[in-house]
DNA sequence: GTCTATAGCTGGATAGAC
DNA sequence: GTCTATCCAGCTATAGAC
């Protein structure tokens, strides 16, 4: 006896916290959010943030955290894909549903600008960002060899291009635009080998 | 006679704090950066700054006020090349010069973070950016013309989203590896006529 | 576990001397 | 024009009551 803890009443507030907490940082920012701020959206008072984290830094971490389980389930849930390339869009897909969402939106910027502040925040991202883009490599390659990606691509690299240009999408995105259509667009053209191209057009007067 | 100012000394001071500030910003982000940080850097006094800058927001803007001709010099520069795609590429390699510079990279994040914050700055920032787009989209439709690009994009969602694949560039750049060959492949790839596919690849369990 | 209260500090912006 | 000094707001994180 002498429950001291309910484990998963603990575990529901700590998440309670961070969902709160996401909302705000995605409109306010890091430093614009303060734990009063947090606390008032979830009902507690600043003082139980506290309690359930150890700074502010945590909360911002926890959110990334339960992505990172995200990911990796997502990751997982499309390994069995046969078709390389609708693997791949499918991935795409994946990651871009958030995109017309603010509120994500915000918040991948605000981790982009906290990398670099906080080693075991970049941890996670790093874990998070190198599983996403194995994935995706594991699928160009395959799709390398089947010949329906071209074979001059660097798996790996070809991966974080991606990743990137869904990255692009997320800065721009239109809320009231599905951006998916044109990600597909410029992902297979990316990926696909290229026609037999009669002179490629270069940049034109370059310097020595 | 009795000069009270020189309007070219003035200018030169406050050039020297947004160029200052510039680098702390892009490193340290803008609330981390305080005002006696920019003026340390600069070599004057927290009370001078604020003599020629009424805000910390009016020296954060003023460095994006000189992007601003920065960027209409360099549409201008290119107005004028004949091949479309070579010239939307120029272009493209003109914006992702700069993406190696981690101080570039860190501006710009912290730029995209404090849009919407400061309504003199979103002009600005629309600005630059409906210039570019423009400058691309003419380019993209002289190519529609001329059967080089895909007449079925729109030129100017076209243009939008050959900003935004240099964006996420931004994003992941690797500072020991030059961004601009895989982005002329995949801009390219992008805005080509596709070849006349067979069946194009899409997601396949697809919801109701 | 959750609250209230507050210590302790930081930083933007100003006032007024020089 | 530039500096020093400082006011005051606002914040994180803790202490201790309940």
């Amino acid at each position: 006896m002498a429950r001291t803890t309910d484990p998963a009443l603990t575990e529901a507030r700590r998440t309670a916290i961070s969902d709160a907490a996401a909302g705000l940082f995605a409109t306010k920012g890091f430093e614009g959010t303060t734990a009063a701020d947090i606390a008032r959206a979830t009902g507690l008072s600043s003082g139980s943030v506290f309690y359930y984290f150890t700074d502010k830094r945590a909360v911002f971490r926890s959110i990334f955290e339960a992505d990172l389980a995200g990911s990796r389930a997502m990751i997982e849930r499309h390994a069995g894909v046969t078709d390389p390339i609708a693997a791949v869009l499918a991935i795409v897909d994946e990651m871009a549903t958030d995109i017309q969402d603010p509120a994500t939106q915000g918040l991948v910027v605000e981790l982009i600008r906290q990398f670099g502040r906080d080693p075991e925040l970049d941890r996670v991202v790093m874990e998070t960002n190198d599983l996403v883009v194995a994935g995706l490599a594991a699928h160009i390659d395959r799709g390398r060899a089947a010949g329906v990606v071209d074979p001059s691509l660097d798996a790996t690299e070809a991966a974080g291009w991606v990743q990137s240009i869904v990255d692009g999408a997320f800065l721009s995105a239109d809320p009231d635009r599905d951006p998916r259509p044109m990600l597909h667009r410029i992902v297979t053209a990316f990926l696909r080998t290229p026609p037999a191209t009669s002179a490629p057009h270069d940049t034109e007067g370059e310097t020595p």
